[in-house]
DNA sequence: CAATATACCTGGATGC
DNA sequence: TGCATCCAGGTATATT
């Protein structure tokens, strides 16, 4: 489920039920997620601390102790966090749980297990933070994410314009969905080369990613799971796709039936009136 | 450097 | 019902 909104959707579903809550617990599945499980770390940087917040930075979440540790996590492609009752049935594929003192459990559960979960030990933390965010791309709903700005990163950039939005590097938590989406939104071909849009595509790129992203995360997310237990809602962001999933349906807006292309290996959907080839 | 391929995994849908 | 195949919201690394 995780794209940059449904990450936010966690983060948000969480926060109230984790913020001044102490870790007292903490079980493993035993198994690697896209990374080993830091089990000692987790154990001397996580176990008894306090949870003071989260925040998220692309597709991280970064919970944050009282003692200056931080828990990163990943939710990869099949990841859920969800908040339950101790004593509510574990599930297959729960791979991390944190039982907090009121009684309560956070479960990692992760199907595919290309999450990932990091520790950042209060010693270096700081440290840890810049050289992972100086990795990642620029937050979409963030003031940097101007047309200026976006038309400097595509500069002489002959990779399609869909393949820059999903570059991490780049452009941070925009994955597949959302890539579609605002480039319908935008009217513009996803495979048009990133170096070729004018200042105006790009003003309109970064509206239409602001205003997706912000409904997305105000309905919810793209999900129909039942990923925050207790408080969680499904989302229902995917009754507004216009493009997604939507191969040989009519387009919304002229009728022309939307195609399915693949690009990188990933299903691309486009109008072909709407957005017309480069 | 840019674009593609592959690897990491499971599970649901589809087709025979 | 069983089995093979393809596909899926991500990312890092290897390879042309």
């Amino acid at each position: 489920m995780p794209e940059l909104p449904e990450v936010e959707v966690t983060r948000r579903g969480l926060l109230d039920h984790l913020s001044g809550r102490t870790v007292a617990a903490i079980a493993l599945s035993g198994h690697r997620l896209r990374i080993p499980m830091p089990c000692r770390q987790l154990r001397e940087h996580i176990l008894d601390q306090r949870i003071v917040t989260i925040d998220r930075r692309a597709k991280y979440l970064l919970v944050r102790m009282a003692g200056g540790s931080v828990l990163v996590i990943h939710l990869g492609m099949t990841g859920k966090l969800g908040l339950l009752d101790g004593d509510a049935p574990r599930h297959r594929h729960d791979h991390l749980i944190l039982t907090l003192d009121n009684g309560k459990e956070v479960r990692f559960n992760d199907s595919r297990r290309f999450g990932a979960v990091m520790v950042w030990p209060a010693e270096g933390a700081e440290n840890a933070e810049c050289t992972f965010s100086a990795r990642e791309g620029l937050e979409p709903l963030g003031e940097e994410f101007t047309a200026g700005q976006l038309l400097r990163l595509a500069e002489r950039k002959t990779a399609p314009v869909k393949s820059l939005l999903m570059n991490g590097r780049l452009v941070a938590g925009i994955g597949n969905i959302y890539a579609n989406e605002i480039l319908f939104a935008s009217r513009i071909h996803p495979l048009t080369p990133a170096g070729r849009l004018t200042v105006d595509d790009w003003q309109r790129v970064a509206a239409e990613s602001r205003r997706i992203l912000h409904l997305a995360i105000a309905t919810g997310g793209s999900t129909i799971a039942d990923f925050l237990g207790a408080t969680g809602h499904p989302g229902y962001f995917q009754l507004h796709f216009q493009v997604y999933g939507r191969k040989d349906l009519p387009c919304l807006l002229c009728g022309q039936p939307i195609v399915k292309t693949s690009l990188a290996g990933r299903a691309t959907y486009f109008c072909p009136a709407c957005q017309p080839a480069p």
